[in-house]
DNA sequence: GCGGCAATCTTGTCAGCGACAAGATTGGAC
DNA sequence: GTCCAATCTTGTCGCTGACAAGATTGCCGC
């Protein structure tokens, strides 16, 4: 990272993803001000659609990173069905910010090429890693599975879930995802 | 409903929820206007502020308003398990806009007391028909009954499933949701 | 009927935001 | 060393949410 008085940032694109994640967490990605990310990076108000030039740009890029995300965590969750389920479920959690962008396709552009084929390698992963635990339908059974997961982690992050479901979601989603062909 | 042009509305309320249900169906939660639906009732840029405080007043009246009529509409679906998983399918689908803000409390004051009454109403509903279904571990299996008819829900709003589910989500969601307890 | 009151709606205003335009600065290619 | 393109700044516009203050009207008691 370059000075911070420099007039060129050095690496503004990846600070202002950065921060909004960090806005996103705090407050949800309907709060999100492309002022306030420029602010957190120290640069002038106009500097972010440099990189992205609008609102939309900036949130296309931040579902890109996402996907390619839940693609490594799924991949390093191995083959086992259920804890690719888990897996999931942990990095809706954890990549909170990411998560809540991804799936709200209102908010970027989703037919940029970039974000097509990130999410077309990591929808193919999801699918293909159901379907070879499976032997039957897999069609059927890959949505099933990816709508147990998905459903949990939106209730979960949405607050929904009732409390005494415990502070850790991991258990729970191992439990919940667990009774799909149980 | 009164004359257009007379000073006062007559039913402002029901006419700006029903404007932003039409508002959020066209282009999302996100780019709901307060000044736009005041357009659309035909009244000033200052008047929904007398009825709902400020936008997530609306939007928290909104919500309400749809943790109400999903519980309708699951009563609607009797005690069968798998006809309430796709009465939450159909009610997410058709009623989209209530839909997509009842599951987003940063929109809205999730502590508002009428919220919080509707909003226990159809979740008490929601847990006792399907622990009422199977005998053991109710709480699991009502999560999970919850998750994937969620899941599948948003998914689905989402736009993310592959195109060959096809256009009507009811057969898809039969199809999902049964392979529960299967 | 009618006086007054409270609910309802209007006009006016302010700061913050996204988007665009035009100009300043700088690193690097040649 | 010069020039160019990428990067960032300043300035501006219309739109929005929120608030303040005033206008209109339905309604209740008498």
């Amino acid at each position: 990272m370059t000075s911070s008085r420099s007039y060129h940032h050095g690496d503004l694109r990846r600070a202002l993803l950065d921060a909004a994640v960090e806005a996103i967490a705090e407050s949800g990605p309907a709060a999100l001000s492309l002022r306030d990310l420029a602010r957190r990076a120290g640069v002038s108000h106009a500097a972010p659609a440099h990189h992205f030039g609008d609102k939309a740009g900036l949130l296309t890029a931040l579902a890109t990173q996402g996907f390619d995300r839940l693609g490594e965590a799924l991949r390093g969750a191995g083959d086992d069905f259920r804890e690719s389920g888990v897996a999931y479920v942990v990095f809706a959690v954890r990549h909170r910010a990411h998560f809540e962008v991804m799936f709200r396709p209102d908010l970027y552009r989703a037919d940029d090429p970039d974000l097509v084929a990130a999410r077309e390698r990591t929808g193919e992963l999801l699918r293909g890693g159901v379907s070879r635990h499976t032997g039957r339908e897999p069609d059927v059974d890959a949505l099933a599975a990816w709508s147990i997961a998905h459903g949990f982690a939106e209730l979960w992050l949405a607050g929904a879930l009732p409390t005494r479901v415990g502070a850790d979601p991991e258990p729970a989603a191992r439990a919940v995802v667990g009774r799909l062909f149980s």
